[in-house]
DNA sequence: CGTAGTCGATTACATATGTAAACGCTTTCT
DNA sequence: AGAAAGCGTTTACATATGTAATCGACTACG
């Protein structure tokens, strides 16, 4: 059933920018995650410290004891996080259908050339898929 | 470029609910409004009223005086809402690329057969557009 | 051995958001 | 006329979120 328990609490915009570091690369440091986020940002360390805690606190996180200090990696995977936030968007804004999203994406012209091959391919697979 | 000027400041979740309510039906009365949201939300009268006050003075809402009281209608189209909130959710977590979105989505089980039908369609004529 | 640096944890504080009660004005019964 | 009801506005208050400063423990250098 594909259920969002895995995501029991809501990730914030801010979080996620520590969600995304910790993707790309972990385990990471506090101060590692900082190197990554923090310059763009305009944050200090101090916000992705908290941000971390609100994170493990939230079991999106874990994190492992290195000696002194404490090594984060992500405990939610990626995939489930992103489409768990797609499906909420369809569900909020559009009952649940997909096909008014993509309707709305081509209208706000958020659609590429590139977006529009790459769709028709993963429909096409869909399909076959689907009448399996 | 399809900016969100028109959409200044951000519509929240609660809002949102009182402006689906105007883009079915408008103009309507703050206790019209909440005949729509009310039950199934769980809200008071007064709810509604912070609300529609909220929208009115991001200008996401009109209030036209009749009488006593108030009319309030959609200031903004739903489909403007619509495209840019999908837009946003686009470029946060997925780099402004629709595709992945539309693989997520697959992922996680939330494309209906129809779906897949309506979004076959809509593809074939924005490649056909597209070409133009 | 003490002191400065480094960590995570705790506390702080402003703004946003959800949810509503209180207030003041006007209209409408009685 | 006086009370009741209906309206928008103002005020309220809890939780969420963004963004940090401070604290207490420990480590490493001098």
């Amino acid at each position: 059933m594909a259920d969002e328990s895995l995501i029991g609490e809501r990730i914030t915009e801010a979080e996620h920018a520590v969600m995304e570091a910790l993707w790309t690369r972990a385990p990471l440091t506090a101060a590692e995650v900082c190197d990554a986020v923090c310059e763009p940002r305009g944050w200090g360390l101090a916000t992705v410290k908290t941000l971390l805690s609100r994170l493990v606190a939230k079991d999106a996180v874990a994190s492992q004891p290195d000696g002194k200090r404490f090594l984060y990696s992500p405990a939610i995977a990626r995939a489930d996080y992103l489409g768990g936030e797609s499906k909420r968007l369809v569900d909020r804004l559009f009952g649940g259908r997909a096909a008014p999203l993509f309707a709305h994406l081509a209208e706000a012209e958020a659609l590429t050339a590139t977006d529009l091959t790459e769709i028709e391919a993963l429909l096409k697979a869909l399909m076959a898929e689907g009448g399996r």
